[in-house]
DNA sequence: TCATTTTATAAGTATATGCTTATATATGCA
DNA sequence: TGCATATATAAGCATATACTTATAAAATGA
C-alpha cells in the first residue's frame, strides 16, 4: 500500500495537516481522478479518513489505525511536505 | 523496493542470520530464478551483499546500505523468519 | 431550478512487475 | 575431463497497478 510513491507523499501531508483533494493534485501534478483513487485505497484500509466540509473534502490520518505508530516512523523518515503545500497556497481550490 | 512482500522477508532473513539461496527457495516455496531475481534486485540496490563459499552463495545484511538504520526499525515489525529458516535444516541444500 | 464546482466512480489502457521456462556460468567431485 | 549441483541470467508471459477519459454525485450560488 505505503510502497506507491504518490501515495506513500500522500501520508506523508496529512501526518503533518489536514489536507484538501485540490491541494494534493496541485502539489503532486496529477489528474483529479488519479488522485481520488490513491485517496479510496488509502481510506479503504483505513489509513486515512475524510472529512466533508461544502464542496471540499479533507483528508486526514487516522490516529486510530492500527499501525499509526509505525507509519508515523516511516513517514518521519521522509522530507516534509509543508513547503511544497504552503507554495501553493492561491493556486488551488480551497481556502487553506 | 522494499513494497514486494517476498523481498521484504528476505531482507528480515538476512537481517537475523546470513542465508544461503536454497534456504530462501525453501522457505518460500519459490522457484530458484524467481528467488534470484529478487536476491539480484535487493543487491543492485546495495541492500544486501553476497559471499560465495563452494557451490554455495550468501546473502546478508549490506551495513553500509545508507538507509541501514532504517529498514532495521522497519523489519523489527515484522514477525521473525527463523522459526521457518530452523524447521528446514535438513531439506535444504546448504550445510546450514 | 439550473449552472458551476469539487470530488468520486467506472471502464479502458498502458506499463510495471514478478513469475516461468530455458539456458549459461561456476564450483565440486569422480 | 566429464558430470552433478547451485546459482545467475535472459526472454517471454501473465497479472497487477496506476493512469486516462468519461460520467456521476454532491454541494453551492444565482
Amino acid at each position: 500500500m505505503l510502497g506507491d510513491k504518490t501515495r506513500l507523499a500522500i501520508v506523508k501531508s496529512v501526518f503533518e495537516q489536514e489536507c484538501c483533494v485540490c491541494e494534493f493534485v496541485a502539489i503532486f501534478d496529477m489528474s483529479q481522478p488519479a488522485v481520488s483513487q490513491h485517496l479510496r485505497k488509502l481510506k479503504d484500509h483505513g489509513i486515512v479518513k475524510e472529512r466533508r466540509s461544502g464542496q471540499w473534502i479533507y483528508y486526514s490520518m487516522n490516529t486510530d489505525y492500527p499501525y499509526y505508530a509505525f507509519v508515523q516512523q516511516l513517514v518521519n523518515h521522509l522530507p516534509s511536505q509543508r513547503e511544497g503545500m504552503s507554495n501553493l497556497q492561491q493556486d488551488s481550490c480551497c481556502e487553506n
